[in-house]
DNA sequence: TTGTATGCGTTATCAG
DNA sequence: CTGATAACGCATACAA
């Protein structure tokens, strides 16, 4: 198992032909005699030699990957952007790299190290500092991913200003006063962008938003915990605005678990429109954002390479309001 | 954005000294005197030097990276799965590739061909064909994740068999007499695993089982449809067994959402118990894997190099009955 | 302690 | 159409 692989010079010696005629042949490329090339392949499909990517990457100044920075693997959001990525660059031929930061001191060293194994960099908002992303961006081609364009470095991302028209759907159509938002816009550029469209449509309405955002964090445990704070006094908000669905399938469940009715006596919102919201009762109203095309869109960008003159500084993919039962809408 | 990276030929001009002397200097080792290290350092810290991956692999031989290949990223098993993988591979300094094969075409080649990018690769059970795994395995160390060893090729992989213990328990402690299984063992080793373990604990029963196991897929929706098939006549079965939690939910929803109550009109077990498992209302009664241990099990294993003498062939481990509501358990 | 020279596996540029 | 040879960026045995 795993023995030794075979070398150009190798096969050019058993076909009695010099190593560049071996390269021309397994590229399928150059001026090559029809029984020179038979007999090359003949060599080379025998031996089942593959080239090294490694000495091919060498000699062409160029890797044939790609690599993803993202915080972790947790929960479909992620799921869908890393498999939008991944599908969309090995489709162009390019191997994938993934890093998960997890939140380890290490992460910023890990990303900067991999730029030099890779021809491009997509980097998920909120993952490393600011700081090791200029540093990054000198060295790679990079993208944000979720975040805003930073100096010259691309962003490809989602429209989270629509959070401000399900915030009005709720102040406005369904008459609610009282909103609460759950999510930590630290650290997260889109949380961000959504408390500040969720604060933008409370000044519009002329409605007195929460002062603060319920900072917890973007799995559904989070939601469950913040169920807990939002809906143990008496007092509780109408509505509760969530940076995600995965928080807000957390906090239904937290709701339901209390005995509240939904959206009786709460109503819930999310963002993403991950598959389980349209199979809960009452199903979830949300953001579609297309999470996956989000992902390939990026992959495309970076292979086609990014930076250069007229190149797509900024990629905004739109979102969609989706009104299901969570809201109070029928 | 991008720009030239420096080499050691530029570093050692601009510190005056030889490449040796930086090349010993940037990997820490060797005899420098500590003013030509200081020196060295300090060039190289200005101008952001960093050696290149590309030619350190190629000099010695190896790639510090290593690959998973998986059929795709649906669904809490396998977002786990690669976490752990990706964890502990990162932590033990090896960069990690991905491979989605999505059922296409071409995954088998696409795998084969990043055998020249890793030092070794590990291939979710039943994601290529056999002859593909042994021609990858004869470039390239690798391990076989939730499948069985096969020739030289070690495994990593859960206990299946514990599904004989849940029939058990839902045929003899339930008493159920008519169950179904849902998945499909083709082309899933461990699906294969679970339905003879299924049927073994039916022959030790003397009861008989259902002459085939409902052949659908492993996501959430496959449940819904399999749901769909099972509860419609009236003589449904009294316990549905999935091969897996996503679909084991889906039946859940889809019983729920025919009225039917759970496990009063039919109980419903599952296998992983990933997180939402123990959140559903009745609580789903399923079999516990270690999936993140087994990504990193995996990772260290690959890492370890496999083969040689006296090397790991097969690791199994060990699995854990979790008996909540939806058997019939209180 | 430091430098020189060679090799790693390929592609690419010239001659022939 | 084919071959010799020089990069590519680094590590390392060997020499100084």
């Amino acid at each position: 198992m795993g023995n030794q692989r075979l070398t150009v010079r190798e096969i050019a010696e058993l076909a009695g032909v010099s190593i560049a005629t071996v390269s021309r042949v397994s590229r399928g490329i150059g001026q090559v005699s029809p029984e020179t090339r038979a007999r090359v392949e003949r060599v080379i499909e025998e031996h089942g030699y593959r080239p090294s990517q490694l000495g091919r990457a060498l000699a062409e100044r160029k890797h044939g990957a790609v690599a993803m920075v993202f915080p972790g693997l947790s929960g479909p959001y992620f799921s869908e952007l890393i498999q939008g990525f991944e599908y969309e660059a090995m489709e162009a031929g390019a191997s994938v790299h993934i890093v998960g930061t997890h939140h380890r001191a290490a992460a910023d060293d890990d990303v900067l190290a991999i730029s030099g194994r890779v021809d491009g960099i997509a980097v998920h908002g909120g993952t490393i500092q600011e700081r090791t992303l200029r540093r990054l961006a000198a060295e790679v081609p990079v993208v944000v991913l979720a975040g805003r364009p930073l100096d010259g470095i691309p962003a490809v991302r989602a429209d989270n200003s629509r959070v401000a028209e399900l915030t009005r759907h709720l102040l406005l159509d369904h008459g609610y006063r009282r909103l609460a938002f759950v999510g930590n816009p630290h650290g997260s550029p889109d949380v961000t962008e959504r408390w500040e469209a969720f604060l933008q449509a409370h000044r519009e309405a002329k409605v007195t938003p929460p002062k603060e955002p319920l900072q917890v964090g973007m799995q559904q445990s989070d939601g469950v915990i913040a169920a807990g704070e939002l809906l143990t006094g008496r007092r509780h908000p109408g509505a509760i605005v969530c940076a995600n669905d995965e928080t807000a399938l957390g906090v239904l469940i937290g709701a339901l678990g209390r005995g509240l009715k939904v959206p009786e006596d709460v109503a819930i919102t999310g963002f993403d429109d991950v598959a389980m919201s349209s199979l809960v009762r009452p199903g979830l109203t949300t953001i579609r954002q297309p999470v996956r095309e989000l992902g390939a869109v990026t992959a495309r960008l970076l292979i086609a390479g990014v930076g250069g003159p007229g190149a797509v500084m900024d990629t905004v993919l739109t979102t969609e309001l989706v009104l299901r039962g969570s809201c109070g809408c029928p």
